[in-house]
DNA sequence: ATTGAAAAGCGAAATATTGCACAATATTGC
DNA sequence: GCAATATTGTGCAATATTTCGCTTTTCAAT
């Protein structure tokens, strides 16, 4: 809040650099440039350069970024040095996917409960993750203070659930459901749309030709 | 092709809208203004009507836009006309769960094909589609004349197995996998990045106020 | 030390996208 | 048929983002 305010565009990109930075520090890297990352994340060069800047400067000229710094650097602006829980609501097919996806070893982030309707599931252990029935769920989510949750509910549902999470404290949620849903300005909505996105390469494929950027990388093999 | 090149951010909200659409067709409405498209699918009016203005004049001042009409416009557009196979790379937790994900029924989109390592599963039918080891990619995806794939495969496999895509003649990969994977240019990779996406979000969190558009949503209640 | 090469940082131009504001036009009710 | 109302389509300004191109700095080798 205190930092001059980053673009947001820049904003999405920094957990893929940490990622990145990260896998060259396992692998014994210790400097890296711009050129080098912009190959690995297929972002061009300037943009990483222009993107560094805003945090102040980061690199020595002549010489590139020490991993190492950016590293400590961005674990901080990414809050990675600190355990972050969040919760599922909607423990079905995709919700199970998630459960397993291991937020945690990349990202420090746990998912620590889980919600669903169905009485088979609710009560048990998933995964690990103790599932809880709907009914509990503002009860639960404020007991534990979570303030992000992951949405995987039927379309249908995803509206109402939405306004008890609202009601529940939630600041943040990443929706896996088509539905737009409404929230009031304290809230922030990340959506996911699975079949929108696959919607959108048939889009471009059937319309756009090769980009030029491509185009270029590809004259250069 | 042929049309004037939309722009990508539109092409982006095109399947947004249909979906929005058919779900109005559904419940029997036959007329939609910008302003209440915009209300449900939280995208500003004047954008959705340069948006559509892109494809000509698809309304009627004073009136509206007719629901079917853009429907029968959009769905052509979209490809929704006609089937679209596409194969599943990787059928762990995350591909089971889009196995089941129903992409056929909202986007004429079926997964028609899954490939995996795993012996167990390669040769079995899984969610009614049949899965072959991972040897017989290339060629089933030749046969079978798919050209996008959905890959969710383990990272460290991931290049690899994308070289193979490129041999079978593959032209658009929806990526799981966190890492940037390489491509030659014709071939289009849209990046969906779970931890990523997360990431951002409790980036935004931690940094951003509220948007100044939610904020005048707000005191509009 | 001196020089050459590498690479960050950044002003400024280019490009992309959004949103305002209003004229143009259609519809509806009288 | 006319007035009142609704709502599109779009010029234009505002905003956001990317990219170029150059200056400055640093490192490494001689």
């Amino acid at each position: 809040m205190a930092e001059t305010i980053i673009p947001k565009a820049t904003a999405k990109r920094l957990p893929l650099y940490y990622r990145y930075l990260t896998f060259l520090a396992n692998a014994g890297t210790t400097k890296v440039s711009s050129t080098e990352l912009s190959e690995a994340v297929k972002v061009d060069s300037a943009t990483i350069r222009r993107d560094f800047s805003y945090f102040g400067a980061l690199g020595k000229r002549g010489y590139g970024y020490d991993v190492k710094d950016l590293i400590t650097f961005f674990k901080k602006i990414l809050n990675q040095d600190r355990l972050t829980n969040v919760a599922l609501v909607g423990v079905g097919n995709l919700g199970h996917a998630l459960l397993n996806y291991n937020f945690r070893q990349a990202n420090n982030i746990r998912i620590s409960a889980g919600f669903d309707l169905n009485p088979d599931i609710a009560g048990t252990i998933q995964s690990g993750v103790p599932i809880y029935p709907m009914a509990d769920m503002v009860e639960q989510l404020k007991e534990q203070q979570i303030e992000i949750v992951i949405l995987t509910v039927p379309t249908d549902a995803a509206q109402d659930i939405t306004d008890g999470l609202v009601k529940a404290g939630i600041k943040g949620i990443m929706n896996f459901t088509p539905l737009r849903i409404s929230v009031p300005s304290y809230v922030r909505v990340q959506n996911v749309d699975l079949a929108t996105e696959l919607q959108t390469l048939i889009y471009f494929l059937e319309h756009y030709g090769p980009t030029l950027k491509d185009a270029e990388a590809d004259k250069a093999q």
